[in-house]
DNA sequence: TCTGCTCCTG
DNA sequence: CAGGAGCAGA
C-alpha cells in the first residue's frame, strides 16, 4: 500500500474508492486528465457560467449536449435505483447476501419487536437535514436550468448527430469490460499487482470515474475540436457539481469542529504503512502425499499488500498452532473489473446519504432495537444534534451499509466520505425528493459483514465460546438471540467443514490411500479449495497455515475412523469433534476491531 | 433450566 | 444459513 494513501484527504480517498472498482488496470486515458486545466482558452468562465447560452454557440454543440444529457440522465438513473420500491436495486445479484440477510433479520422480531423505539435518532437528531436539502434543491434547480439551456442551444444541430461507433469505444471502458470476474483464477493472483501511488487519486480518480461513465455512452464520432470541447465541458461540469456538493456537505459534516481531524487520525491508524512482510518459510512438506492434497504448492502469493501494524493490531499471541499473521487484503485491482460490488456499494452509499439528507427518520429507525437505553453511545444529547447522529448510534447499521465499502474505524469516521460519494453518483437530481429511508432495514443485529468476519475467524477457531465472540464482535449488541445466532453460524461452519472432511477422507480411501499421513491439505488441494470457497469466498484473506494443519489433521482423523470402520457407530464422529475442538488457535487481535475485516473488502 | 451441540430439513 | 428436535452437561 502506498504510504501516501494514509495522507490522502478523506474526500480524495472516497473518490478513489469509488473509482477503483471499475477502473481495474486502467490509467487515465490521456495526460489531459491530470489537471484541472484552467488554462484552456475555451474555458473563459468558471463553471458557474455554464448556464450562459452564448457559451454554447459552437459548431460542436451537439457533443456537449450529449454529454450533459448523459450526465443528467445518469444522475437520475443512479438515484432511481435507490427508490424504495426498486427491489432490483436492493436485491441485486451483485449482493446476494443482502437479501438473505434482510430475510434473516426479519426473523428476529420476537426479540427485537417488543422494544419500543427510543428517543434516539428521532427528528431532533437530524437538525442539519432541511438546510442541506434546501441547498441541494437549489443545486438541483441549477442543474435543470443548465440542462434546459444546453438543450435549447443544441437542438438545431441535434439531427446531425452521428450515431455510429468510434474509437471512443476502444477507450478504458473496453478494458474494464474485458476483464471479467470469472476469468480471475481462484487463488491469489500474482498479476494483481498493487497499484503504485494513490497519492494523486483525488481529483483524477473522481474524474476518471466520470470519464468511464461518459465513455460508456459515447458511441459518437466527434471532430477533433469537439473532443477538446468535450473534455472542457466534462471537467467544468464535473468540477462545478463536485465543488457545489462538496461545499454543501462539508459544511454540514464539519459542523462539529474537529470531526475531520478525528477522521484524519483514524486514517493514519488504519492505513497500512509501506513495509511488506515476507512470507514465512514454508514448512517441510512430505513429498509423497496423496494426490489431491499434494499438488505442487503454489508459491506463496505475496503480491498483495499485507495488513500489518495497524494501530489496533497487537503482536499476535503465539497460538498452539502456527498462526500466520499474513492477512492479505486484495490489492485494489483484485476486485474484478466488472466490479460486482460496485453497484450495490453505490446504492448503499447513496442510501446513507439519503439518511443524512432526509427529514427525520421514520419509525424504522428504532422499531427493532434490542439494546437497552443504557448502552454506550446511544441517545447522547450530542448525537441528537448532529445530522448523522442517528447513524452514529448504529455502528452495525453502517457496517451493514458499507459492507463493500472501505476501511472503517468504528462507525462515524466513514461518513465524510459521503460528499464525494455523492458527487460520483451525480446523485443530486432526486436525492432530496426520494428518500429510501424505509428501505434501509435498520436493525441492530448481525449483518453480512459480521458473517464474513465469523467465517474468517473460523480459520482460527472452530469452537468459539460466546465470550470469545463477544470479545471479537465489539460492535454487536449481544443478547441471547444474537449470541445463539452466531453460535449457530459456527455450528453451520463446522457442519460444512466436517462434511467436506468426511467426503475427502472417504474419497482417499476409495482411491486406495492407506497411510493417513499422506493426507495433507495444501493450498492447492481440492479440499482446501472447497473450504476456502466457503469461508473466504472472495479470497480476500490468506488462510493461515494453522488452519491447514487442522484441516490435515481432521482429514486424517476421518480417514482413520472410516478406515477402521468406526463409521458404523452412530456417534463415531464425536471423538473427532472432541479432538478438533481442542485445536482452536488464537485469533489475531485485529479481528477485535469492529471495522475488521472491512479493510479486506476494500474494492 | 439453561446453554450449546449435532443432526436434519427446507 | 436458519429453524427445530433431541441430547448432554453444568
Amino acid at each position: 500500500m502506498d504510504p501516501n494513501s494514509g495522507l490522502l484527504s478523506p474526500l480524495s480517498r472516497a473518490c478513489s474508492h469509488l473509482a477503483e472498482p471499475c477502473m481495474e488496470g486502467e490509467r487515465s486515458p490521456a495526460p489531459r486528465e491530470q489537471g484541472g486545466d484552467p488554462h484552456f482558452p475555451w474555458s473563459p468562465v468558471p463553471s458557474s457560467s455554464f448556464a450562459d447560452p452564448d457559451w454554447f454557440c459552437d459548431e460542436n454543440i451537439q457533443a456537449k449536449r450529449a454529454r450533459v444529457e448523459t450526465i443528467v440522465q445518469g444522475m437520475c438513473l443512479s438515484l432511481n435505483a435507490l427508490v424504495p420500491g426498486n427491489a432490483q436495486a436492493r436485491d441485486s445479484p451483485y449482493c446476494p447476501e443482502k437479501a438473505q440477510e434482510r430475510k434473516r433479520k426479519q426473523s428476529l422480531p420476537t426479540q427485537q419487536g417488543p422494544l419500543k423505539p427510543g428517543p434516539v435518532g428521532d427528528h431532533g437528531s437530524r437538525k442539519g437535514g432541511p438546510r442541506v436539502r434546501e441547498q441541494l434543491y437549489q443545486l438541483k434547480q441549477q442543474l435543470r436550468h443548465l440542462q434546459k439551456h444546453i438543450l435549447q442551444a443544441a437542438e438545431p444541430r441535434d439531427a446531425a448527430q452521428d450515431p455510429g461507433g468510434s474509437e471512443m469505444d476502444k477507450g478504458p471502458l473496453s478494458v474494464k469490460q474485458r476483464k471479467g470476474y470469472g476469468s480471475r483464477p481462484w487463488a491469489v493472483d500474482s498479476d494483481h499487482h498493487h497499484q503504485g501511488s494513490r497519492g494523486d487519486l483525488s481529483q483524477k480518480e473522481k474524474h476518471r470515474a466520470s470519464e468511464v461513465e461518459y465513455q460508456s455512452e459515447e458511441p459518437r464520432v466527434l471532430p477533433c475540436g469537439a473532443q477538446d470541447l468535450l473534455e472542457i465541458l466534462r471537467k467544468e461540469l464535473t468540477g462545478a457539481v463536485s465543488q457545489a456538493v462538496d461545499s454543501v456537505l462539508q459544511k454540514v459534516l464539519l459542523d462539529p469542529p474537529g470531526h475531520l481531524t478525528q477522521l484524519g487520525r483514524s486514517f493514519q491508524g488504519l492505513v497500512p504503512e509501506g513495509s511488506s512482510e515476507p512470507s514465512p518459510p514454508e514448512r517441510g512438506i512430505c513429498k509423497d502425499l496423496f494426490p489431491f492434497a499434494t499438488l505442487p504448492r503454489r508459491a506463496q502469493p505475496q503480491t498483495g499488500v499485507l495488513l500489518r501494524n495497524l494501530s489496533l493490531a497487537n503482536p499476535l499471541d503465539p497460538p498452539r498452532y502456527p498462526v500466520s499473521s499474513r492477512m492479505i487484503p486484495r490489492p485494489y485491482q483484485g476486485r474484478p473489473a466488472n466490479c460486482p460490488l460496485t453497484v450495490p456499494s453505490h446504492i448503499q452509499e447513496n442510501q446513507i446519504l439519503s439518511q443524512l439528507l432526509s427529514h427525520g427518520p421514520s419509525d424504522h429507525w428504532d422499531s427493532s432495537l434490542p439494546q437497552d437505553s443504557s448502552s454506550q453511545s446511544h441517545s447522547s444529547p450530542e448525537s441528537a444534534l448532529r445530522p448523522w447522529g442517528a447513524v452514529k448510534l448504529r455502528p452495525s447499521v453502517l457496517s451493514q451499509q458499507q459492507y463493500p465499502l472501505p476501511f472503517t474505524s468504528p462507525g462515524l469516521e466513514r461518513l465524510p466520505l459521503l460528499p464525494s460519494v455523492k458527487v460520483e453518483q451525480g446523485g443530486l437530481q432526486c436525492a432530496p425528493d426520494v428518500l429510501p429511508f424505509s428501505s434501509l432495514h435498520i436493525q441492530e443485529g448481525l449483518n453480512p459483514g459480521h458473517l464474513k468476519k465469523a467465517k474468517l475467524m473460523f480459520f482460527f477457531t472452530r469452537y468459539p465460546s460466546s465470550n470469545l465472540l463477544k470479545a471479537y464482535f465489539p460492535d454487536v449488541q449481544f443478547n441471547r438471540c444474537i449470541t445463539s445466532q452466531m453460535i449457530k453460524w459456527f455450528s453451520n461452519f463446522r457442519e460444512f467443514y466436517y462434511i467436506q472432511m468426511e467426503k475427502f477422507a472417504r474419497q482417499a480411501i476409495s482411491d486406495g490411500v492407506t497411510n493417513p499421513k499422506m493426507l495433507v491439505v495444501l493450498r492447492d488441494s481440492e479440499l482446501f479449495r472447497a473450504l476456502n470457497m466457503h469461508y473466504n469466498k472472495g479470497n480476500d484473506f490468506e488462510v493461515p497455515d494453522c488452519f491447514l494443519e487442522i484441516a490435515s489433521l481432521t482429514l486424517q482423523e476421518f480417514f482413520r475412523a472410516v478406515s477402521a470402520g468406526k463409521d458404523s457407530d452412530p456417534s463415531w464422529k464425536k471423538p473427532i469433534y472432541k479432538i478438533i475442538s481442542k485445536l482452536d488457535s488464537d485469533i489475531p487481535e485485529i479481528f477485535k476491531s469492529s471495522s475488521y475485516p472491512q479493510e479486506l473488502f476494500r474494492n
